[in-house]
DNA sequence: TAATATAGGACTAGCATGGTCTTATATGCT
DNA sequence: AGCATATAAGACCATGCTAGTCCTATATTA
């Protein structure tokens, strides 16, 4: 089917609320958001979303700042974060069909398979849909 | 992850197969299609291929045909056949997010939820894609 | 009556998802 | 120094879905 997994959805909540913040330009307010602070504010579940934090930390489209009073703050330009971006961190590549991601074909059906080059149009434009929206495009009003 | 599993595209590969045959006009040849020669044209597991058509005439887009010499036969205008409705009769409602799909809302975070109104203006686009996508779009040359 | 087709239910191995728990480590505050 | 709190990361697990098999019943033709 087609649909995000929790994780890909905790993310995103998770960017939209450091995106939120950081326009706010809260002077003195810390632009630090931890994963606590996300999880209370969503009813996300602590621990699992800590590791969707963790996994965009090591991509580096978030900073991590250790120890008390640290958490996340965001490290590139939200505008420059696609959907399909954070989707594919937590879901892997994007493919409507097993064999569109795939180095060496291991569908039986491949061969014989007269659907597969209008699917992959397909999977195009639905890809370009997810990669031309923006993480910043979830902020109400942008 | 987005993508079709193997009944749908099972389901797909069959009506491709069905509408080729039913546009190449064979005098004499049969139009009706075995669930066993689909199986075997496209190395497709018979028992499986066999509840997907089953499944496909339930809904009243193929109809069936009992006995030897039986088989399935086109119901419909596949002009008028989504990819969409093919996906949802295998998948169920397709939904981005579980709250799209939902009469009573489950999820936790629906409350807080700040990304459901820019996600569900995706949802609405991809779900178009495949709506205005025929199964006779399938078919080469279409 | 035998062969072959659809109809449909029961069952299952394997895998992905979504979650918890534990430990290690870094940092700020008193 | 010592504690509270933050990230980092791995092990572990319950549940549900996927993709498939198998078996039986029924309809139709030769
Ligand atoms: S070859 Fe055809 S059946 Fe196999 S994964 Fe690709 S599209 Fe699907
Ligand atoms: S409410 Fe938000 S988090 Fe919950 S399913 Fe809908 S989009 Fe996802």
């Amino acid at each position: 089917m087609i649909h995000f997994n929790r994780k890909t959805e905790y993310a995103l909540i998770a960017m939209e609320h450091m995106i939120r913040k950081e326009d706010s330009h809260d002077i003195g307010a810390s632009q630090l958001t931890s994963a606590r602070e996300v999880a209370e504010a969503y009813q996300v579940p602590y621990s699992l979303l800590a590791k969707v934090l963790q996994q965009l930390a090591g991509r580096g489209l978030i900073k991590s700042v250790h120890g008390t009073k640290g958490g996340y703050i965001l490290a590139k330009d939200p505008e420059e974060i696609s959907v399909i971006h954070i989707m594919e961190i937590f879901e892997g590549p994007m493919a409507l069909a097993e064999c569109f991601k795939e180095e060496k074909i291991t569908c039986p059906q491949w061969d014989g398979c007269r659907i597969k080059h209008p699917l992959s149009q397909l999977n195009h434009k639905i890809y370009h849909l997810l990669a031309d929206t923006s993480v910043a495009h979830l902020v109400a009003g942008h």
